[in-house]
DNA sequence: ATATTTATGGTTAAGCATAGTCAACGCGAA
DNA sequence: TTCGCGTTGACTATGCTTAACCATAAATAT
């Protein structure tokens, strides 16, 4: 995997392991230089691997002694992790976003990748009743697909 | 503290905690005197600091024996904080300064880090409905930001 | 009383150093 | 081919600092 955009990820993610505290300050004209790179592939980074729906905050500053702060944030509680999961797939979701955040989740260690296939096969039979209209199994999937995770993740985190 | 700014920000805080009341008065001009700055620069720090999104509200007089007097914002009931909310956000609202408010409340405290993270994932799928116009996201925005605020501000207060 | 002077604070715009957005383009996989 | 991810750079927005100019309240002179 020899794109930048991964390098970048991996480079902030070790910055994130070594840190003492769950976030780091980076200035984004420095890691661009870092990478020989145009300064926006950092936002692309960000945007695509440091989202909210990633786990993530960011913070930043434009202007002389800008930054840019990236922040981990841990779903300490099972009602936190319940109100993640609310908020990640929402009242209505169609499959391919489906897919998506749980190939996401799956980057998080939050399910394996076995749990990750039964859910799909599972969506894919709810995205497969052709009977219902595209918004009615939109709602559905989101139902099922939120019970699911919730009973996943919450089993392995309730100790 | 590389900045003036901030490190204005700094004294005028730590004026507020040792303070017995919930104000402060002050001279611009000592201030400026006692940072060797223009006196303006009050008013920027002021301005981007101290702002009611921060929690205060200014008060000032001109001429001689003129003064600033710096506010802290106390909601004493449910509807203090509602309209306070409402102020704050307003009737729309872009992604960006959700974020950056966000940032504000929860170093006010008024909500958690695990709460903002939630809110923003929700804005977040707003703003990516690319669908509806900007203006439109805004208001959308807006609207949703002031019920999530609402509804994890005022909980217990409001059953 | 009224006008003038003095002593405050307010506003705005310019300039620099960052960071953010957007849309076009390239490339590889389905 | 088509689609989605990654790359790029031109353009935009913001944060801070400074300074010139504006507005107002109080003190003083008349």
């Amino acid at each position: 995997m020899s794109n930048i955009t991964c390098e970048i990820e991996k480079y902030i993610y070790d910055l994130l392991s070594e840190a003492e505290e769950e976030n780091i300050l980076l200035r984004r004209k420095d890691l661009a230089e870092i990478f020989g790179c145009v300064p926006s592939q950092i936002n692309y980074v960000l945007r695509s691997r440091f989202s909210p729906e990633h786990g993530f905050l960011i913070e930043s500053r434009r202007g002389g002694q800008g930054y840019i702060k990236i922040l981990r944030i841990t779903c300490k509680t099972p009602q936190d992790m319940r109100s993640h999961i609310e908020d990640m797939v929402g009242g209505s979701i169609d499959y391919m976003q489906a897919r998506r955040l749980l190939e996401k989740l799956q980057g998080r260690k939050l399910i394996t990748q076995q749990e990750r296939l039964l859910i799909e096969v599972a969506l894919k039979n709810t995205d497969d009743i052709n009977e219902l209209s595209y918004q009615r199994r939109c709602v559905l999937m989101a139902k099922l697909l939120k019970n699911l995770l919730q009973n996943i993740i919450l089993e392995e985190e309730d100790l």
